[in-house]
DNA sequence: CTGTTAGCGCCTTCAC
DNA sequence: GTGAAGGCGCTAACAG
């Protein structure tokens, strides 16, 4: 069924061990055995598999991505970042993904799989706004935002905070004085810092803060939608929205529709990572870019540096946020 | 430094095989060492080496996507898709990606990862668009598209030469009679049937078939930039660009726009997938719609259909194709 | 230069 | 109900 090693050794007429020297480029090897048994090696296209092989070498030339959510816009904006890394590296890249999960269940799925991926297929590996608090250390791990708590590993981070601040600086700007806050997940540093930020720009311009009008989401799309819903009946309710994420956004969005609330004539709102879908929903989504693709190439070229045991200029890498206005916001 | 099923059988006072059948859910553990075992499991948050477990086991849980390029778009539809089902089914989903090849070396790129994957990390592997003649069939395995000659083996495949038909029935009620056809890589079926779809269209109309109006492209962006050049320095140069897919059509706008050339004005343009950012190129793109996120959904459902041993219902199966109106196209 | 030996971490008989 | 032994496909010493 499947052709190991050993098939490939006998056809040769060489040992196991010969073969196993061709197959990783080894010296010593005598140039007519090689050809020999290359060529029975395309012959029977055989390849090695990549359980065995990692598993006695330590090095598989494989980049692991473990990401909760493939469906996310912004997980697969990281996937072409770290694409387009490897790719200039010359590495593979294994997308780890499973069934959905959240809270505590996600944090034991992100434990399991640097586990199981760990010293086995991959190198090195790539997490995604790891929930979980202690990520291990002991191997090559970057990743990409990270937990409150979690300090002491490679990160790639946006200028949440300086990103927020400019959202807040913009609405208030334009007149909004009662201005809703929906969170992400609240251990996330993206989503701690871009609330500082929140607030922050409220206390610069002396607006009393209003904890009614923060509420804590998830950075899913629904629960944009249900927070919405919340905000907007209240006694009091905000003038603008300033969702932690665009896929939260596009949930305000929805459920400002479906109670007929126009935007941006009756409710501005604003998003934050500019997804490529923020510019097409209705209207298109005013909101904060931070170039997802490029944090998920410096990621991966941040792991193979570690990888390859070169020094990291830093552990924490920040990249820049920048202000994105389009049409779902409008002065008061 | 990695913890590994001896580590757990030490701390527990178990043997490792007691280990292992806790860990499979075996039957014949005593309550007692079961929960103990899985006490220590958890505390040391220990999982099974997906490398270690799938060489010894045959049933890894884990379904393989093969993708040659995750940057195209396409591809990503097709890993959302996969990821829809996987999530349903309870299955876990690697996507495989390496550096960006062509020709035959992406041929022998593809023929080495189903070798390395299969038999050890994956139940059952998925192949977008397989360029490889012959692929094994002796495993679990669908493409997506597929190649010319490889009729032997399940895969999901739109009904293209249908959708092509659809296209040259409106280019050609638009008053086109010179109408150019971009293909994809000439020996899948996709490209394949979509130049059969044209030819049938230019046929009935009883328009001849211009061989110099024939690009053979290679579905990628630049393709479509380069054959319209060639295209439109032809001495009778063509009204209408039927590209095989969007990202060439893509190309085929960019082309245009440097040649001051303004579509649709003087050239109409359509592609065929309906990728996301068909809609928001200038102008939106009319192109055929293939609901590519359902492809990867109903490849990954056979996939694990098989892997299950359950029959399948048909081994190629047909997905519908739509013709999408947009603003690339005008009368003559 | 090449073959032999010893495991990597795990699962699977086969004893007890 | 549990442990010991063997081997999956491969690489890394160690001999020769």
């Amino acid at each position: 069924l499947t052709v190991t090693i050993q098939d490939v050794a006998k056809a040769a007429g060489v040992s196991v061990s010969t073969v196993s020297r061709v197959l990783n480029d080894k010296a010593d090897v005598a140039p007519d055995t090689y050809r020999k048994v290359q060529g029975v090696i395309n012959q029977l296209s055989y390849s090695s598999s990549l359980a065995a092989k990692s598993m006695r070498s330590r090095r598989t030339n494989v980049i692991g991505l473990v990401t909760n959510n493939v469906k996310e816009p912004f997980n697969i904006e990281i996937i072409r970042g770290a694409n387009r890394a490897i790719d200039q590296y010359g590495y593979d890249l294994i997308v780890y993904t499973g069934q959905h999960k959240v809270g505590k269940e996600r944090e034991a799925w992100e434990l399991r799989q640097i586990a199981r991926l760990n010293g086995s297929l991959t190198d090195g590996i790539i997490m995604t706004a790891p929930l979980a608090k202690a990520l291990p250390t002991t191997f090559p791990l970057v990743a990409i935002d990270s937990h409150l708590d979690g300090f002491d590993f490679p990160a790639v981070i946006a200028t949440n905070h300086a990103g927020a601040l400019q959202v807040m600086t913009y609405l208030i700007g334009l007149g909004h004085r009662h201005i809703a806050f929906i969170s992400g997940h609240p251990y996330l540093q993206s989503s701690a810092r871009r609330l500082e930020g929140y607030q922050e720009g409220l206390r610069r311009a002396n607006i009393p803060i209003r904890p009614d009008l923060i509420e804590t989401g998830d950075y899913s799309r629904p629960a944009g939608y249900h927070c919405t819903h919340r905000l907007l009946n209240r006694p009091s309710p905000p003038t603008a929205i300033f969702a932690a994420n665009d896929a939260m956004a596009i949930g305000v969005l929805k459920a400002a529709q479906e109670m007929g609330i126009p935007i941006p004539d009756e409710l501005s709102v604003v998003g934050f990572d500019n997804i490529p879908q923020a510019m097409n929903t209705d209207p298109p989504l005013t909101t904060v870019d931070q170039s997802i693709e490029e944090m998920g190439y410096i990621a991966t070229k941040m792991l193979i540096q570690i990888v390859q045991g070169e020094p990291l200029e830093r552990e924490i890498h920040k990249v820049q946020t920048q202000l994105i206005i389009r049409d779902s916001c409008r002065a008061i």
